[in-house]
DNA sequence: CTCATTTCTTATCCTACATCAATTTTCCCC
DNA sequence: GGGGAAAATTGATGTAGGATAAGAAATGAG
């Protein structure tokens, strides 16, 4: 149950036995149907959630009432609204699972007790978030300057796993663009090679 | 000298006068002079610097060879690649002083042993990082579902100081359009105003 | 002050993607 | 396994902002 999530965090940053295991105490393990709404806007968002197994979507809804997807995330991945959960202040983001998931998460009360517990746990949040931050910077990067053809391609080839599971609307909502879009780019790339 | 980033500091987390102490004796004081390069693409991030006073901007040049900006920075803010700094490897970016700028830098050597130093301190720049991040995404969302106008009266508002120091077309690659719309959406605020 | 360089504006035309609407296909759920 | 809803496709048309070009204005170095 821990073995994945344990691999992560010494990804990060070295944690030794002793400290995981005081990380695992603070868990707690939770299974949710899918189509299920962890997070709305207007709440304040209560976890940080690492995925065992399933998927789940961040997103906003704007203005003509679409939603705007922010973000994936599936197996050995965390997904939280880091903005809400760290200064416990209410969210703009719903967060919601795409299928049947299995996740750990943890409160912010019991993160900062293990923090407290754990300080070296500080230095692998901190590398999680950098980490995070980095990969966000070029994805803006990308929306501003490559077309959503070059987006898309490069969508595919980060995430193969992603494509096979989520519905080309959403995807289409993640590249910033429509549906109509994204299926004519995809009827193009298959009339050229 | 350090009155302002000390304020900066506490302000994401306690830190005792001490601590604060042992961080001003890691950091080292720079001067330079506009358009003076901090980073090149291809270099490794060898900085985190606190601005006192000036202002720089982040940047990538895309296959066109045009500046992309991400990021400005003024007095307060921190500057740097933190993919590059943290992983300490190649940057994609360029970092560059728009005007004669007075920095606090810390390179990765002295930021780990201040770490070990002042634990504390990781939980500082977790927490400044998770804000960037915060902010980051909400101009990604920005970007994908608001006009061109209403991101830069957005800007505008948000940052009236940087319009007044920036090139309009510096501000413009900033919004991720050309100097040629921005001059045109300038133009249609004033005739409808 | 002045000449050169950079920055800004304006006009014309163009393109990537959006919007709207109508099918067709796929997916589930009873 | 069949019926209904959701998803994907396709076509026609619209539009925000890009590309190019050329001139005007502002800035700055000597």
């Amino acid at each position: 149950m821990f073995r994945e999530i344990d691999k992560h965090i010494t990804r990060c940053a070295p944690v030794s036995g002793y400290e995981l295991e005081i990380l695992h105490g603070r868990l707690k393990s939770k299974t949710v149907k899918k189509k299920t709404l962890l997070l709305r806007q207007g709440e304040v968002c209560r976890f940080e959630a690492y995925i065992i197994k399933g998927c789940v979507k961040k997103y906003y809804i704007d203005q003509q009432g679409d939603q705007v997807i922010l973000q994936f995330a599936v197996e050995d991945w965390w997904i939280s609204d880091i903005g809400s959960f760290s200064e416990q202040k209410p969210s703009n983001l719903f967060i919601e699972t795409l299928e049947d998931t299995e996740l750990l998460v943890i409160d912010f009360e019991n993160k900062e007790i293990l923090f407290r517990e754990v300080p070296r746990l500080e230095r692998v949040f901190r590398i999680m978030v950098q980490r995070s931050y980095s990969v966000l910077e070029s994805r803006f990067y990308a929306a501003i300057t490559h077309t959503a053809e070059s987006r898309y391609l490069d969508f595919v080839k980060r995430y193969p796993q992603i494509v096979q599971r989520v519905p080309q609307q959403q995807i289409a909502s993640y590249l910033g663009i429509t549906p109509e879009s994204l299926s004519r780019i995809k009827k193009q790339l298959m009339a050229r090679k």
